[in-house]
This record gives structure tokens, C-alpha cells and sequence, in this order.
DNA sequence: TTGCTCCTCACGTCACGTGAGGTGGC
DNA sequence: TTGCTCCTCACGTCACGTGAGGTGGC
């Protein structure tokens, strides 16, 4: 009694979809008048009706043509799970929103708001762009691979930024970026940092601080490939200062 | 310098979705180790990361790409757009959780509880249960069709069922049912219809009542299916009802 | 006659997933 | 040697969408 787009457009689908519906035998193939055209009536509205709340709900397709054969109890139970997936599925959602209302620009990508006050508080500090882009970079892979933990690392960092002869640090490594590894100062800038180490904080210190299950084999050597791998002075650097018994988070075989 | 199943693992994807990024271009093919195998590097890992992060928020693929080389403001812009859009999609899917939230079982699918209690009140006043059955299709087709005037409808036909007459006049076309169309005691019904008839109410008593424009050629069509062309006694007994100056909501031609 | 709807294939799309058939590393 | 990972095609999946080429109704 009404053709197939006044029914799509009665049920809120595409008229395409109303035909894909047929093919998959979700809906009967009703019959056509002399021109071949299909004629539909009130119990195809009804029908196409319940297809498509059921559609709208994430419910493959599959389990539509389930559902529409089922028994009282069992399609109870299965609009129950559905519900309960929809909420489910909402709640992430809100996840990857709040996530997504955290990029404000391509560089702070995947970053929280407490690692930017972070790095830019490097910058402020007087370290170069690029010093800050490493650090950014293992900030990335570090809230990625352990986001529960990377607020504590941060408050620590924070407060240790308080020491001064940590900021003396961290502007002698900056210092170093463009050095060979054979320079004869990065032998100086490690007896250096070996003043400084008592000033620098350790697990023992702290138990907020990282200790060496934090980091798996994947983050080691991401970390490294950041870093070591990609500064050849900074290798020579952490060969010098592991003479000197100072070690940090890098792989101790870094050099294989 | 780690392997593609470490970087997957490492941002939460599959191998195939990374080769996946590398056919679409998304992210670029590293070096290969002397067996062929890829290798990757911490820019990997937070280009990947990116990539997700995007992905996820329901990004189609071939806008991550211009995303990932847009400018700092053009970002921004599409990042607010992501989250207007992300918001949006979880509002629709917070009312397509409270529509399955009321399908407790096949036959109350689309079906708001205030006409499921009409229905309710339908079979307590003794109307068999395929008259019961034309009202709840029916009213599943203006649900779906006029959802936010159907509210007003039933509080209109709870009333009416508060006047006697009108549930006479639904018994006796009840009892009709399986006449046939040259039954002579269709004419006493339509004779007693036109007695009953001050007491039914129409668009001059109420103006919540339906009129003609509520009803497009679809809906009209549609409810026709359901009753004078699915019931050859009411096609007669509308008929004779017309003869005595009564119409209904029905298409005056529909005998054509 | 024009424009709109309808019909049936057949192939495209999106973001991967699934083997198939083979090689490399411990 | 066994089991695991890696590689590259090629094709499959899900829910339709997009024409192609043709007919019917006003």
C-alpha cells in the first residue's frame, strides 16, 4: 500500500538499506504490484521500525535477525546486555572526548596539562627547544605506557627542578648536544655531574621515584633510541658517568 | 630498534593496524633489519600514539592524515570540531540507550510505557487480544511518526475510555470482526454507532485531538492496511458509518 | 516529453581482519 | 627441531553507498 521510499522514509532509513534489509532476510520480501514495484504495508513499517531501533543501537546486524525470533525472557535479557553495552560504549567515548579536549595544538598530542606546566618550566629554566622536545617526546611514550604513575614522576621532577645544581645539570647536558663523543670536555662535564649526584634523587629517596620495573624492555629501548641512540655524545656521556658509578634509567647494555 | 608487535603492544594497536597505517601512508615505513623486519624508534611509538589517539576519538583515516601535518590554529579548530562532533555522537547514543533501556520484550518494541498502559487498560475493559493487537501496531506506527504528539493522544483516549459508550462502541466493532462485508447486522452496528456518536469526541472538543494534517498519505495509507484493507466487515462498516455523517481518521477513498 | 521513482546487478568504501604460503631467530 | 615472529599478497567483513543501465508512472 505505500512503495519502499515512502516506507524508508516513514522508518527514518535509506532506501538502500531497506533493500540491503531484504537480502539479508531481515525484513520479508513483500509483494510487488504489476510493474514489479514492492508494496508495503503497516507491518512493514513495524517491522523495519524495530529493525532499525535495534540497529540504532550498535546491534549487528546478525543478532537483529536473532532478536526479532526471540522469546519473551530471552530478548529480555539480551535488551538488558545491549543497555549495558550502549553505557559501556558511551563511557569510553567520554574517555577518548576528555582526551581529545587535552589537544589544544600537534605538539601537546596525548599530553596532560601537568606535563606541559612541566616542560614549559624547562623552557623557562633556559633550556633549549630541542632539550625540551626530548624530553616532551619521553613524556609522550611515558604517560602512553604508564599514565597512573606519570603525575607522581612529574611532581617529582617539579620539586627536584627546585635544586639548583640539578638545573645545573640538566643545562650542562643541554651544552653537550652538538659535541663528538670524543670531545675531551664531556670528560669534565662528567666529573661535573658527579659533584652534583649527591643532589640528584633516587628511588632510596623517594618511593615515588621510578625504579626499574617501571620500565619493560619496549620502554627501555624507546627511551634509549630518544636519547643515547640518537646523541652520540650523550653515549659517551653515560659511559663516563657510569665509570663514576652514576646510572640512570637507560639500558646498562645500551653499547651492544 | 624495536620490533612492530613491541610498538603495537606498546600504543594499544594490532600489527595489521600498523601495517595498516604504513599502506595509507599515516605512518612512514621505517628501516629494515637484515631479515626484512621492520624497526622502529620512539618517533614511531609517539607517531602511532597520535594516530590512535585520533583514531579512536572516531577520526576517519584520511583526516588524521591532514591533521598530522596541519598547522598549530588549523588544529585547533578541528580538535574543537572533534569534540563538538564526539559529543554529539554520545548524545544520540544516550537516546537510542533510553529507547532500548524500554524494550522489555519484542512486542513493546518502540512503544513508550503510556500507551503500554493503554494497552493494558484495552484488555481489562475485555477487548479480544487481536483487537488489542491492531491498536498496539497502530500506535507503534504514530509513535514512530509523531512521537512528541502520541503523549497527548492516549491521555485523550484514556478519557474517552472513561464514557461507557465509547467502550461499547469498541466491543461491538470488536464482535464485528469476522462478519462478512454483506452482513445485515453491520447496519444495526453502524446504527448503533451513529447513537454513540455525541459521545465521541473530535478536534472541536478538544484541541488535542487529532486532525487531518497529523496524518500524512503514508499514515494514512499505513493505518488503512492494518484495518479497513485487513478487515473486509470494517471496510463495510465504513462505509455505512460515512452514510451517517461519520468519518474517522481513515482516507475517505479508500474503497477506491 | 520531462522528471521522478522503481528495478537489478556489480562493484566500492571504511578500517581493518583473516588466512595462505613462506622465511627468520632462539 | 619446535614454536614464535616476521614478511607479502589476496581476499573477507560489516553495513550499507554508488553508479550503470534500464523500465514505469504522471
Amino acid at each position: 500500500v505505500i512503495t519502499i521510499s515512502e516506507l524508508a522514509r516513514f522508518a527514518g532509513v535509506t532506501v538502500k538499506a531497506v533493500r540491503h534489509y531484504h537480502a539479508r532476510g531481515l525484513l520479508p520480501e513483500p509483494d510487488r504490484d504489476a510493474s514489479g514495484y514492492r508494496r508495503y504495508d503497516a507491518q512493514a513499517a513495524v517491522d523495519l521500525i524495530r529493525i532499525k531501533t535495534l540497529a540504532d543501537a550498535g546491534v549487528p546486524l546478525a543478532r537483529v535477525h536473532e532478536l526479532l525470533s526471540a522469546e519473551q525472557d530471552e530478548f529480555a535479557v539480551a535488551v538488558d546486555e545491549i543497555g549495558r553495552d550502549l553505557s559501556a560504549r558511551i563511557r569510553v567515548m567520554e574517555q577518548h572526548r576528555t582526551r581529545v579536549a587535552r589537544l589544544t595544538d600537534a605538539a601537546s598530542l596525548a599530553l596532560p596539562a601537568f606535563v606541559l606546566d612541566y616542560l614549559d618550566r624547562l623552557r623557562a629554566l633556559g633550556l633549549s627547544e630541542r632539550m625540551v622536545n626530548v624530553e616532551r617526546e619521553g613524556w609522550i611514550l611515558l604517560c602512553a605506557h604508564r599514565p597512573e604513575r606519570s603525575q607522581g614522576w612529574i611532581r617529582m621532577k617539579q620539586e627536584s627542578l627546585d635544586d639548583r645544581s640539578y638545573v645545573e645539570g640538566y643545562r650542562l647536558l643541554d651544552l653537550t648536544w652538538d659535541w663528538a663523543p670524543d670531545d675531551p670536555r664531556l670528560v669534565e662535564v662528567a666529573d661535573a655531574f658527579a659533584q652534583i649526584a649527591p643532589g640528584l634523587r633516587t628511588a632510596e629517596d623517594d618511593p615515588a621515584a621510578p625504579v626499574p620495573e617501571d620500565f619493560d624492555d619496549t620502554m627501555v629501548a624507546l627511551l634509549d633510541s630518544q636519547t643515547v641512540e640518537k646523541v652520540p655524545s650523550w653515549a659517551r656521556l653515560i659511559g663516563l658517568l657510569q665509570e663514576r658509578g652514576l646510572i640512570g634509567w637507560t639500558d646498562p647494555h645500551y653499547d651492544d
